[in-house]
DNA sequence: CGCTCCAATATGTATATACATAATCGCCAT
DNA sequence: ATGGCGATTATGTATATACATATTGGAGCG
């Protein structure tokens, strides 16, 4: 039980109520029971039906503010913006991270991995000239009970050789690479794709339902390292980079 | 002036205290001086520091944390994470450009033009607080004989009054704002999307079809200044950011 | 009628305090 | 030595309170 005991029936969780509060009303915008423009209940209100302090709501509203989902106005009161698929940043690297961010909880489950020879199109993904070893993984990642996206993912064995002895079935590719591999140059294409029986089958959604698709090629000093594609459904995934000319 | 009187030399800023903690703890990071894994101050000698409460540098810490800055460990404290906060920037693209690259010829059409009251719908698009009056503008950009992308856009006239006489017919309404109003600020959001009846008809595809949708919203000195979206069919177009670490 | 100015109101930021929780350090007994 | 256990410590979450700030709506005046 927390400090104060708000004598609910139904709790029995162990989540503070900041993040009670935070889900709930998270949850009646993304489910679209609160539509854009919407006036969301005034802080004291809130107060009042979560039986605490105006602090506690206040963190959760500022936090859903600077998420984007709700615009606060001074005097008027909070109103929930336009988009109804919440924002992952353009500049993370990190799936989890992403995840995280909206405040759902992060899985991660190795499909498949396989030692090759590089055929020909994986030398066309990776930009190889010469055949060689190269490793391939299929994963999907999960926020909450719903994948979030599909990573399709070449690794390149002959710059980065320790790969062949990690199995990353408790450790996500991404993560791996980073630190063990600096890169030097990287690539992105991003584009729309309709997703086939297999991708469908993976994320739960149906077959030639749009996804949006990420490709990351990167290198490390004129090496290719590896080459990776995410894969998303289109419904839960907007890419967003924000920026300004001279500082952000 | 803040509550407190920080009696700094170097103020005049009225911004938080708790955004200056955040903004300094962050360069610090970024420029290096914090490597990962150091140790960052506990918050008892932050609250020394900037001469404040606990609270508030606990909050500013927090917020680093769920940005994945920092990583907070009981009664170890709290220590730099891995740094690569990569901004993947995406130009701000000019379709002629982009369809003149692929050696086809450009044309431009206005479809529909449209000046009226800004709805609710409209302000959210624009991140407006009031009503105001807008501009709407449909146009299709073609490479060749074939729709290359829609344009959907709405001009915040109150920002842009010269707007209001321009009839766009032979220029598209992209490079008619550049050079007239300067951007300080612009977000992307990119996302995959089903063609509905009206963007299939106008793209000449399949409804149903997926599509990449591409859409920016800029700022000049905290005004909004226009909101459009670039509906492109998949298989013609796939976005391209090439970039190399500036540092760090 | 329209304009100014003031009061009311909702959010923004900060304070001081309290207790919970998790991890570590060191003492002590076996 | 060594394994357990309590004290210490840093963070986590919540409270109540205070005052700042922006905006709206209305009263009052020319």
């Amino acid at each position: 039980m927390s400090l104060i005991e708000t004598d609910d029936a139904e709790s029995g969780e162990s989540i503070s109520l900041h993040q009670r509060i935070l889900s709930d009303i998270r949850e009646k915008i993304l489910s679209g029971a609160w539509a854009p423009g919407h006036r969301i209940p005034f802080e004291h209100e809130l107060t009042a039906e979560y039986r605490c302090s105006r602090m506690t709501v206040n963190k959760a509203l500022s936090q859903l503010a600077k998420a984007g989902l709700i615009e606060r106005r001074r005097r008027s009161g909070s109103f929930v913006r336009q988009p109804q698929s919440q924002a992952a940043v353009l500049e993370l690297h990190d799936i989890r991270i992403e995840v995280e961010a909206l405040g759902l909880p992060y899985r991660y489950e190795r499909l498949e991995r396989l030692r090759r020879r590089s055929s020909a199109e994986d030398r066309a993904l990776l930009g190889l000239a010469a055949a060689g070893p190269v490793l391939w993984l299929e994963s999907l990642h999960f926020a909450g009970e719903r994948p979030f996206a599909l990573e399709q993912r070449l690794i390149n064995l002959s710059a980065v050789a320790e790969a062949a002895e990690e199995e990353f079935l408790d450790i996500a590719p991404g993560p791996w690479l980073i630190g063990r591999v600096p890169w030097s140059e990287a690539e992105h294409r991003i584009r729309a794709m309709a997703a086939d029986e297999t991708v469908a089958d993976a994320l739960d959604i149906d077959p030639g339902a749009p996804c949006l698709v990420v490709e990351r090629r990167t290198w490390s000093a004129e090496h290719p390292v590896t080459h990776v594609r995410f894969i998303y459904p289109a419904e839960s995934h907007t890419l967003v980079a924000r920026f300004t000319p001279s500082q952000g």
